[in-house]
DNA sequence: ACATTTTCCGCAAACATTTGCGGAAATGTT
DNA sequence: AACATTTCCGCAAATGTTTGCGGAAAATGT
């Protein structure tokens, strides 16, 4: 313990060589299980643990995987490490999460940073107005596995996995027509992503088919975005009967503005949300939501790495369906 | 890019030393300007990049934290894991997040993990009946630095940076006298934890003062107990006028319960929260809540730790002072 | 012209590990 | 007893850097 073990050490207490010593204590059929168990039990004494520098330096392999997102923070990303890092764990690998904060110069420097450590593999999802994609291309022209998760790059062959954009906006307006709303107020977050041009577009294609329903699109940065454009909106004379939010993030600021006001939902209003479930469950009633699991999604994600590192290189899309969770706000 | 970049390469392309390159690029004073010109110019081109393992293993410092939380999903995580991970980042350090789920042997696991890493220091949240404390000790004496943060060991003298607990409930306390409550209902977390035993300590000390004040204790496992006890309490007959909650976690159980019921906040009933005001900012009326800010223990806890780099390694306890925050739900 | 200092650079060891190759000793085969 | 085979282990190179030391060449001083 006063120094930390190595194979030197070792082998100088057991008249040995270096290299007896490590492979003996990988098995190596060379050594006979006599050595073998004199040495691992030194080992074992000495806490021997092998120094992954110089392990990585000789295999060129670190056994971890970069993690960058927008934020830690959001619901989503939460459920989403939790699944990666779970199955990551269970093949003996490590994550090294970063945050780019929706920055596109702060993802440019964590990629490089990955590099820098030269993890085996990326998982991204990437920031409003990314311009690290041909960066990303070349490192995986260099041999780093890249897989996209959630916020995926609209063009480029990448491995990408995330939720069926189209399929959930799809439902949305399904469920809007059901309940026979008329007159929609719609909130996207940032009109840049693609995640929110496909939902965009999904839902309108549907809604616009019906001559009497009426949709008003706004784009909120944030939840004080989303609370402004709400509060507008009811304020006018012709008051909407829906709003559909495409994040937490939107709902939360929407509902703010709806509790100032003297609306009640369902009976004046019905609200609905693409969500995990978490924000919609905090509400009386509660909100009704198409789910969008961030630790399904999560799972997806490192199985389709983990793959990619036995040699599957084959580019691949892979869309996760998501289902309606009816509270109460419909 | 074809192999990547080493000094060797970069060497014999110049017709120099290893060494020299290498000291060029460090601007070592040895090294004359028209050379350093020149190597840096060919090393910017062909995108030369230190590798990581080597310098590792020469140095034996890695330039990673080891960060290990019970969950990155809270909230109050969330914001410590942004303060960390900014200050790290301007000090030059990356953070290998690990988290435990609680799951003492998963938390000892996440040190063993760090060590393997050979990180440079260690920022822990401690699991509920964590038995890892021994190990860090072991580690500290290895000369891993170790900075406690939140939930900290009760025993032992280790740094650590939490939130003023004693304070906080003490603050709650005294609120509870100004609005004159008379029957609490206190719901706790985890009660082998510190930060538990602290914060109802505090609160108890100051409400047992009083004669006429009746304070119901009882400890919640997650939210789906809080929201249990909560209807349990005000289905009797004489329903508490105030409810305490010391995390997040709790809250949300409660205000589940008192949706349900006909119990008007704050006029029939109160509730104050300890938070770092996400959760209760989506109430309303927004719920008052002595605040705990995870970014400020954040800023703290990476200054500890660097200072400790530094070689500044007497021994610690840092507290965050908190302040009450109030929304309308007194 | 010689001695001294400064400037600039290379040699080689060290960090801990992995692995191809070769070789001595032990065992087995006729 | 001579040969072939198997068993077990060590040598040495290689991974990419850092750094103490030493030394040749150039610049400076007398």
């Amino acid at each position: 313990m006063a120094q930390p073990a190595t194979l030197k050490l070792i082998s100088e207490q057991l008249n040995l060589s270096i290299s007896t010593i490590s492979r003996a204590l990988k098995n190596h059929p060379d050594i006979s299980e006599n050595t073998k168990r004199k040495v691992k039990e030194l080992a074992a004494l000495m806490e021997y643990e092998p120094n992954s520098y110089a392990v990585n330096l000789r295999t060129n392999k670190s056994k971890v995987f970069g993690l960058i997102v927008p934020a830690i923070s959001n619901m989503f990303n939460d459920s989403f490490i939790s699944a990666v890092e779970e199955d990551a764990r269970k093949s003996g690998y490590s994550l090294m999460i970063l945050q780019s904060g929706d920055d596109p110069l702060q993802e440019f420097e964590n990629l490089k940073l990955c590099k820098h450590y030269r993890v085996d593999g990326i998982l991204i999802s990437l920031a409003a107005k990314s311009y690290s994609i041909e960066l990303c291309a070349k490192y995986r022209q260099a041999g780093i596995s890249i897989v996209f998760f959630d916020r995926v790059p609209e063009t480029g062959s990448f491995d990408t996995v995330c939720i069926a954009d189209e399929e959930a906006a799809t439902m949305a307006a399904h469920t809007i027509f059901t309940y026979k709303k008329k007159k929609i107020l719609a909130l996207f977050g940032n009109p840049d992503l693609s995640i929110t041009k496909k939902r965009k577009e999904s839902l309108l294609k549907i809604l616009e088919k019906e001559k009497d329903i009426k949709t008003e699109i706004q784009y909120c940065a944030n939840t004080q975005d989303a609370k402004h454009f709400t509060a507008l909106a009811i304020s006018k004379s012709s008051v909407p009967d829906h709003i559909f939010c495409m994040s937490d993030e939107i709902l939360i600021g929407v509902m703010k503005a709806l509790k100032n006001s003297k609306l009640k939902i369902p009976e004046d209003i019905s609200v609905l949300a693409i969500s995990n479930g978490f924000i919609p469950g905090l509400y009386f009633p509660e909100i009704s939501y198409i789910e969008t699991s961030g630790y399904e999604l999560g799972k997806l994600a490192m199985k389709r790495m983990l793959e990619n590192m036995e040699g599957k290189t084959a580019v691949k899309s892979i869309m996760l369906s998501s289902r309606l969770v009816e509270g109460g706000s419909l």
